[in-house]
DNA sequence: AAGACGAAAGTGGTTGA
DNA sequence: TCAACAACTTTCGTCTT
């Protein structure tokens, strides 16, 4: 039932995502699936499922264990759900027995409960928003599972079921540690981000969700893709957000704003600077933000002095490269003149 | 002209009485 | 339920490159 224990690892293989050209995938070994950490795409699927083996082929049987295929949230009635057949059926019935399955009929019907129609209708939904976002499955499952729960406590009345399928959704990202904003999915939804805002944290808390505040190192590959970076301003940003973390600065700001601001930090140390606008945009905060947690990290950090450097270095460099190439238009010209 | 900077006023969410 | 509050945004004028 629980996904707490779902063994998941970072690795940094041969492989990059295609989509966003990050290294750092996830490896969730129940689902068998590598999900970038940016991005959150599926990049591969196909690989050795090393869940619990089916068969058992030990000469102790007690061992045995056969317990057919796992059970999936996001199929509405988890493939349970049982159908009467009507009339159409092949094997036609005849009397009392015809009338004995129209009678099982109308009560598979009762059964069926609102709780059931309701499902039906959000796992669309669910699903929708997930393509939508480019969810991997095991998140698009985690979500459906929250909401089905969601559904079972009787959440979603009185509020809108969109809003309760994108708050469980952004739950399972965020248990995930998948940087999905909450615009993302007001967005996909087409209501206010306050409201997703809101369901979400009505559920998490009616659930009884634990969920840690979002860790801005989470953050860090999607920025540095979107903004094509390298690996060396990602670790850099990482080695800024963790200094920051320790020295207690954290606390109470929000996680992609630290993060935003980490990453422009690493860009003006690198000399490979972006502009706070573009940085701001990727992040989807101000550059107003920006400016107050780089200043916050410069004196924090005492960079002062380390950026000063860089930049006098790049000035240096500039005008050498300008020297150089004066001389070169000036030999060029020599050599013009020796040919008149 | 673009980018960085900082002040000031406004917004939405949290907290505590 | 209300006010106080911190964090963030919007807007705008000024300075720097």
């Amino acid at each position: 039932m629980s996904r707490e224990d779902t063994s998941k690892e970072i690795i940094h293989s041969h492989k990059k995502c295609p989509e966003c050209g990050n290294i750092e995938l996830n490896w969730d070994k129940d689902k068998g699936e590598i999900i970038c950490r940016a991005c959150g795409l599926v990049v591969d699927d196909k690989l050795v499922d090393f869940g619990q083996e089916w068969r058992d082929f030990d000469e102790d049987s007690q061992k045995m264990r056969r317990t057919g295929a796992p059970l999936r949230y996001i199929e509405f009635d988890q493939g349970l759900s049982t159908a009467v057949g009507n009339k159409q059926d092949i094997y036609a019935l005849k009397g009392k027995n015809k009338s004995k399955f129209n009678r099982l009929r109308i009560w598979q019907n009762r059964v069926s409960t609102s709780i059931e129609r309701n499902l039906k209708m959000s796992m669309s939904e669910l699903k929708r928003i997930s393509s939508l976002l480019k969810l991997s499955s095991a998140v698009e499952e985690e979500g459906a599972r929250l909401y089905t729960m969601a559904v079972q406590k009787n959440l979603v009345r009185g509020r809108a079921m969109e809003a309760v399928v994108a708050g469980s959704l952004y739950a399972a990202c965020r248990r995930f540690e998948l940087p999905r904003s909450l615009d993302e999915f007001a967005e996909a939804i087409s209501m206010e981000r306050k409201d997703v805002g809101r369901t979400y944290r009505f559920v998490a808390r009616e659930l009884d969700l634990k969920i840690l505040p979002s860790n801005p190192l989470d953050y860090l590959p999607k920025f540095i893709s979107a903004l094509k970076l390298d690996a060396e301003a990602q670790s850099l940003a990482a080695d800024l957000i963790e200094k920051t973390q320790k020295l207690a600065l954290t606390s109470g700001r929000t996680p992609n704003g630290i993060a935003a601001a980490a990453v422009y930090t690493a860009t003006m140390i690198l000399g490979v600077k972006r502009t706070q606008r573009n940085v701001a945009d990727v992040a989807g905060i101000t550059e107003v933000t920006i400016r107050n947690r780089y200043k916050e990290m410069e004196k924090a950090l005492g960079l002062k002095q380390r950026l000063f450097d860089v930049k006098k270095r790049i000035k240096k460099e500039s005008i050498k490269k300008k020297k150089l190439k004066d001389k070169k238009k000036k030999d060029l010209n020599r050599r013009m003149r020796v040919f008149e």
